[in-house]
RNA sequence: GGGCGUAUAGCUCAGCGGUAGAGCACCUCCCUUACAAGGAGGUGGUCGCAGGUUCGAUCCCUGCUGCGCCCACCA
């Protein structure tokens, strides 16, 4: 035996092709319930992890959040690198592609609150025999331990990740379902305390008592990346201080802040207040002897040109207050309401009556009831101004943010540090980014970084900061002293588990110890995702064969979290970056180009259409996104994926009927046959190229404009030939040109196809199509010798007979007498060449006339021949 | 205000120094033994505006305008 199959796997034992066997009938649906199974039970994607890590093509995705829902832009974004898993494990790469469920953080802790009507209470101890109450009073919602929190989180979101697991499975996306993880599990925990106690040994990990962004309805720190400036309607209120040169007007929209003033400050150029920089004034309704400065961070056109600075109205007052070292006098609570005490700085009477106006309020109707005591004590001047500014709001949150004192935890991201932001910028170009735009967005990220990421949230559902602190013989906690377990211990939490050295009794007890009651924020869990799913710190030898990765993809509204965070956490514990390329997917919007949300409604669930149009097309669509653009849904659209789903199948019927399972690519030996698997040599290089720079777009359109000109021309002009009713070397050749083309398309359409290519290849070859050989030009295709142009010009020659019947209103069947081809000299040679091929494609019975004219294009009259059928 | 992207056929988008492309939509025709959830053919564009470079600009440069995104902006 001569022949092998084009592409078949590397066969050593039985060179037996095998039968061909053709389905009766051939359909799209169904097509995903078959294979999802059989792909599981061969373990089709499973990762081989004997493999060296130059062989193994690695790949972060982002962990969905469980307790929100997938959208079809989800659908869109995560097709996107599956494309590339397939394309690298055809290439022989072995590909480490887990999934993820982002079920840490305060999305599901809402959730299980609401659901089970319980809250987490950290000082309560761990019950093993917890069960939640039947019936969930949301009003009286039941304390629990931290771990029964945890356990419930993992109960309730087992169920959506089921779900969301068989979506994906559907979509065919190609993870090592083995590799899960979830952000919430022991591991994930270990893996994010571990982390950050290294963070800590090293130094880039601390605590400190600052003033924070704080959200007064979560009532938690939050992190700058968590920010969202939105638009705040206010006014601004005219007021006047009291100086010993008469009053001061100072223009503010919070004047409930007031009782918080520290100073009032203008630019030091500022020619109006320059005669009272150094002198004081007074507040209005308080009374509070106030020092007018200068600094050079007041604007002296905006308001009136002179701040009050209050602890702590906005971050400028905190610049204010460090740069020019004023006391903290705090008037809201962590609750966001003023404070209930007097507080010591209000000495007299009045302002203490004032203040009891106040105290207990929110800021909104402290804001209201303040206005009225300055309209009584005539320190109002007319009436407020409304206006609409920027605010910053927590982006899960609905009230702007307050800035409290507090203590926290930080680990170092080269926001108070020039060396270390300057070598994550750096870490940025070291990293291919597609599209290479995006790179931009860190770095600006990084340049407009104001502090250290703030990753202690006052939360329960998280990963607990593994500390402990000793107390003293007072009982206050030694915040300079942490204490640490053994990484071996991890995960731990401080509030049921007991430090070294300290036993369960001494907890709260002076010279006894205390858990830090916080969590770390869910991006200091996800930025560790090549750690977690890489199985770092307890599999390091899985750790070295994946890490640092080769690919990450997320949309590019998480490149100043998930992205920038990820890069922190290598960088500073890996030295490197996690992986050598980003690519940024865009969004999918509605037809308006707007976001999808769920609060516009305008969101389209991604089972609906994945039913309706089959996942082939859904994925054809998704890889017609590019990397970085946005794409508006279209749902005709998915009806051209299907389109040419099915087209692969009906081609792909037609060549296996012609008996082609014994093809021999040395049979290929007709010029138009020839022609054609050398321009699919082309195609092949430019696909693999397209693929290698991450283009899957292009290496999709590549071959399916191939494709469409295979089914629409090459293989019109071959039909006749290929039955095989006289020209048996003739036949022969088109036969062996179809399987190798058949074979090599299939190949290069696998990535965005899976399942009816698969289906396809199960017709007629051994294996799965998405472990086959990537094709090359040299494996698979005898190029070389084919002169493309002779497809080329006897398709535009057939177009012409088609054209010619189209106008003549003529059936494409009807028989044509005498057709004329005109055209250059060279190109009539090439179509001389298949000029057989082009009389039973066309059914020219009559003669063939060749009339060289020196236009470049080609054109045929025909003679439509009386026989009308 | 800073940064980035984008502007090509009715729509969605390719192209990117040398006579404007695809798909969808639209029109016409065709039940043709792979395919009627099809096939064939066709209509349709001063390539946002204004300058510049060039033998030549949709493409390169400058400016402007529209749209979008990111960041900053609580006096």
């Amino acid at each position: 035996m001569t022949s092998t199959l084009p592409g078949s796997a590397p066969d050593t034992s039985t060179p037996a092709p095998p039968p061909v066997v053709v389905p009766e009938r051939v359909a799209l649906e169904g097509l995903e319930d078959k294979w999802g199974p059989i792909w599981e039970a061969q373990g089709t994607y499973r990762f081989d992890r004997s493999k060296d890590r130059r062989d193994v093509y690695a790949i972060d995705t982002p962990p969905p959040t469980v307790s929100g829902s997938l959208h079809v832009g989800h659908v869109f974004s995560y097709t996107h690198p599956d494309t590339v898993a397939r394309f690298q494990r055809m290439r022989g790469k072995e590909v480490f592609y887990p999934m993820g469920w982002d079920d840490n953080g305060l999305p599901t802790e809402r959730r299980v609150q609401n659901y089970f009507g319980v809250r987490c209470d950290p000082s309560v101890p761990y019950d093993a025999d917890f069960t939640p109450p039947e019936r969930p009073d949301p009003k009286r919602q039941l304390p629990i331990s931290r771990s029964n929190f945890i356990e419930l989180c993992e109960q309730l979101t087992a169920e959506d990740e089921k779900v969301f697991e068989s979506l994906w499975r559907r979509l065919g996306l190609s993870v090592d379902w083995s590799l899960l993880y979830t952000t919430i599990s022991d591991d994930s925990r270990a893996v994010a305390q571990r982390a950050f106690l290294r963070n800590l040994a090293r130094g880039e990990a601390y605590s400190q008592d600052a003033p924070t962004l704080w959200d007064v309805t979560f009532q938690t720190a939050v992190a700058q990346a968590e920010l969202e400036a939105r638009e705040y309607s206010g006014a601004y209120h005219r007021v006047a201080f009291h100086g010993d040169q008469g009053p001061v007007h100072v223009e503010t929209t919070r004047p409930e802040l007031i009782g918080a003033c520290v100073a009032l400050v203008a630019h030091p150029d500022d020619e109006r207040y320059a005669p009272l920089f150094g002198t004081t004034v007074r507040s209005p309704c308080f009374g509070v002897e106030l020092p007018v400065l200068a600094h050079p961070a007041a604007e002296p056109d905006k308001g009136a040109g002179i701040a009050m600075c209050c602890t702590f109205g906005d971050l400028t007052d905190v610049q204010w207050w460090r740069e020019l070292q004023l006391p903290v006098r705090m008037i809201i609570g962590q609750d966001g309401r003023i404070l209930r005490d007097v507080p010591p700085w209000l000495t007299d009477e009045a302002a203490a009556a004032a203040y009891g106006q106040i105290a207990g309020k929110t800021t909104f109707s402290a804001r209201s009831t303040m206005v009225d005591l300055l309209r009584e004590s005539g320190d109002l001047e007319g009436e407020p101004q409304p206006t609409t500014r920027m605010a910053n709001f927590y982006e899960k949150g609905d009230k702007p943010l307050e800035i409290v004192a507090t203590r926290q935890w930080y680990i170092r991201n080269g926001g108070r540090d020039a060396d270390l932001r300057q070598a994550l910028v750096a870490r940025g170009s070291e990293m291919t980014w597609v599209p290479p735009f995006m790179r931009h967005r860190f770095t600006n990220w990084i340049d407009g970084l104001n502090g250290d990421w703030l990753v202690s949230r006052q939360r329960f559902f998280g990963v607990p900061l593994p500390i402990w602190y000793p107390l003293d013989e007072h009982g206050a906690p030694r915040y300079d002293s942490p204490l640490v377990p053994d990484e071996a211990d991890l995960p731990v939490d401080p509030s049921s588990h007991v430090p070294k050295g300290y036993v369960e009794s001494q907890r709260g007890q002076a010279s006894g110890f205390v858990g830090d009651p916080d969590v770390m924020d869910t991006w200091a869990t996800s930025s560790l995702t090549p750690h977690i799913a890489g199985r770092w710190g307890r599999d390091d030898d899985l750790f070295t064969r994946v890490f640092p990765m080769d690919l990450c993809t997320n949309g590019h509204d998480i490149i100043r979290t998930w992205l920038f965070s990820r890069v922190v956490r290598a960088h500073l514990e890996n030295g490197c970056v996690p992986w050598s390329s980003a690519l940024i997917s865009g969004f999918v919007v509605d037809p308006d180009r707007k976001k999808m949300s769920k609060s516009k409604g305008n969101v389209v669930v991604p089972s609906d259409i994945l039913e309706k149009y089959g996942s082939d097309a859904v994925r054809w669509r998704a890889a017609m996104a590019r990397p970085g653009l946005d794409s508006p849904f279209d749902e005709t659209q998915m009806k051209v994926g299907r389109r040419l789903a099915m087209k692969v199948l009906n081609a792909s019927r037609f060549v296996l009927g012609l008996e082609v399972s014994a093809a021999d690519m040395s049979q290929i030996e007709r010029p138009l046959d020839l022609a054609m698997v050398q321009r699919l040599g082309e195609v092949v290089l430019e696909a693999t190229e397209a693929f290698e720079r991450l283009d899957y777009t292009s290496a999709l359109e590549t071959t399916e404009r191939f494709f469409w000109s295979f089914c629409d021309d090459y293989l019109e002009l071959v039909k006749e030939r290929a039955y095989g009713t006289r020209d048996a070397s003739g036949t022969a050749s088109a036969r062996a040109a179809l399987a190798a083309a058949l074979s090599v398309q299939l190949r290069l359409l696998a990535p965005f196809l899976p399942y009816v290519t698969e289906e396809v290849w199960s017709w007629w070859q051994e294996g799965s199509i998405h472990r086959a050989q990537w094709p090359s030009p040299e494996s698979d295709l005898p190029t070389g010798s084919g002169d493309t142009l002779v497809l080329e010009a006897t398709a535009a020659a057939l177009a012409g007979v088609r054209g010619a019947k189209s106008a003549a209103k003529a059936s494409m069947r009807t028989e044509v007498s005498h057709a004329v081809v005109r055209g250059p000299a060279d190109q009539l040679a090439r179509i001389r060449l298949a000029h057989d091929d082009l009389r039973a494609a066309g059914r020219i019975v009559g003669e063939i006339t060749f009339e060289p004219v020196t236009d470049v294009s080609i054109s045929v009259d025909v003679d439509v021949a009386s026989a009308s059928d």
